[in-house]
DNA sequence: ACAAAAGTGTTTAGTATACACCCATGC
DNA sequence: GCATGGGTGTATACTAAACACTTTTGT
């Protein structure tokens, strides 16, 4: 808070925002949440794309201004959450994403600090019907072009805090699964994570001595070969075995 | 940024802050920089403490209004420094302290947003003398009372991110080491950062092994016991050895 | 001589890495 | 029958942990 040193100067008004990197696993390569942005700029038509997000409202708080974005996104409540990190540079906001801020809010805008949010999902699950106007997108990590804002940046950073909170916590990155998985999919979404290949033995065998990750009597549907079995992450032996 | 989904409901009116959890480590435990803070409430004078901050200038990145909050604090510039959090709850804000703000800068304050910052400081470093008014102290973590705000939230935050970001980065930690220290100064820091007893055999072991630390033919002096030697942290071999 | 901390090796357990072949299934 | 991925074991290197006594120095 104010130190009092010099009051003097001038505070800045602000806005302020969350943006919400909400991340997917097709059990091929990860995949980000993006929204369709459309505005003008010096008479001319543009298309981008952005992450969801919004300013928050007063009384409300960051993790909740974030729950709702997700929400008006998805439909579902109860989705995990990680803030981490807050962007404030002045230079983040291009003079034409400040003019589609203006046009969009009707608000003057100074300055916005934005709190970035972190979220697995599981791709499976079906996304509510976007407010008419809005489209959404799952678009893989490599078909990102140049977003509005410093969202690229933004998602880069996700992924590093994706790395650092699945270090800390192992069961993190199960919120990238479907409930009954193959450990090709495992294994994928670890090389996709951390970036480099695993050998396939020694990731099963570390896999299947951890006893939270349990296998399951049925294997995967009409695949073009031998059929892989079927594992589930059990929450319940993971948090006893943490204790 | 704005989804445009609700145009209808009130924004906040925002203040954005940030504040400065500078650890350093005397030999036997970490110690916070805090600033004495006096006000009235309800008639009632009372003195607590609370962390460095303040509220950002009009055009003033995050990173550089920490950076002067910590040149006012200390004199240095040039200080290693960390985002690690933002604090946005409504809550965290009591009556007491808002009218203590609303007293100290004459503005009247609606939400106050804070995006928290970790330094490590070298304690032997003298400080700037603070200007009239403030008192600055060297706190141990275990004689930190309540401090105002969230703030006794904020700095058990901070621990937990110099322990991740010294398993990111392992030369973290001599910024809060002397040039020259002992084995044990380097023992007793590890022990408080990660909370555990270390072995002193295999801690030497593993230390001696490591180029970037090395032996100096000095010991140190007028201890009534044997003199331990001194090593330094070469930062130009750490870097070498990282790429 | 005694108090106080410095300094020093070995053994054992666990974890990480490297590596190649047969199996089941659908087409 | 062939293409595709599924599934399995062993040997080696490295890292982590447990553990106790002698050395140096100041008082």
């Amino acid at each position: 808070m104010s130190t009092s040193f010099r009051q003097d100067l001038q505070l800045a008004v602000n806005h302020i925002s969350v943006d919400c990197v909400v991340l997917g696993f097709d059990g091929e390569q990860l995949r980000v949440l993006l929204l369709k942005r459309v505005g003008e700029s010096g008479g001319q038509e543009f298309g981008d794309m952005k992450l969801p997000g919004d300013l928050i409202y007063t009384d409300e708080n960051l993790d909740d201004a974030a729950k709702r974005v997700l929400h008006e996104l998805t439909g579902m409540s109860n989705i995990n959450l990680l803030q981490f990190k807050a962007y404030g540079s002045k230079d983040r906001i291009t003079k034409k994403d400040m003019e589609w801020l203006e046009q969009t809010t009707h608000q003057h805008m100074e300055r916005i600090v934005t709190i970035a949010y972190l979220s697995l999902l599981r791709i499976s699950r079906p996304l509510a019907t976007p407010p008419a106007g809005n489209e959404v997108h799952w678009v893989g990590l490599d078909e990102i072009g140049t977003l509005a804002f410093d969202h690229n940046i933004l998602i880069r950073d996700a992924i590093e805090a994706v790395r650092h909170r699945a270090d800390i916590d192992p069961s993190y990155l199960f919120n990238l699964l479907p409930q009954k998985f193959t450990m090709l999919q495992l294994r994928t979404l670890y090389e996709r994570i951390y970036g480099k290949a695993q050998d396939v033995r020694n990731f099963h065998k570390k896999v299947t001595q951890l006893d939270y990750i349990v296998a399951l009597d049925e294997r995967e549907q009409g695949v073009a070969h031998r059929a892989a079995r079927l594992y589930r992450f059990d929450r319940k032996i993971f948090r006893r075995a943490r204790r």
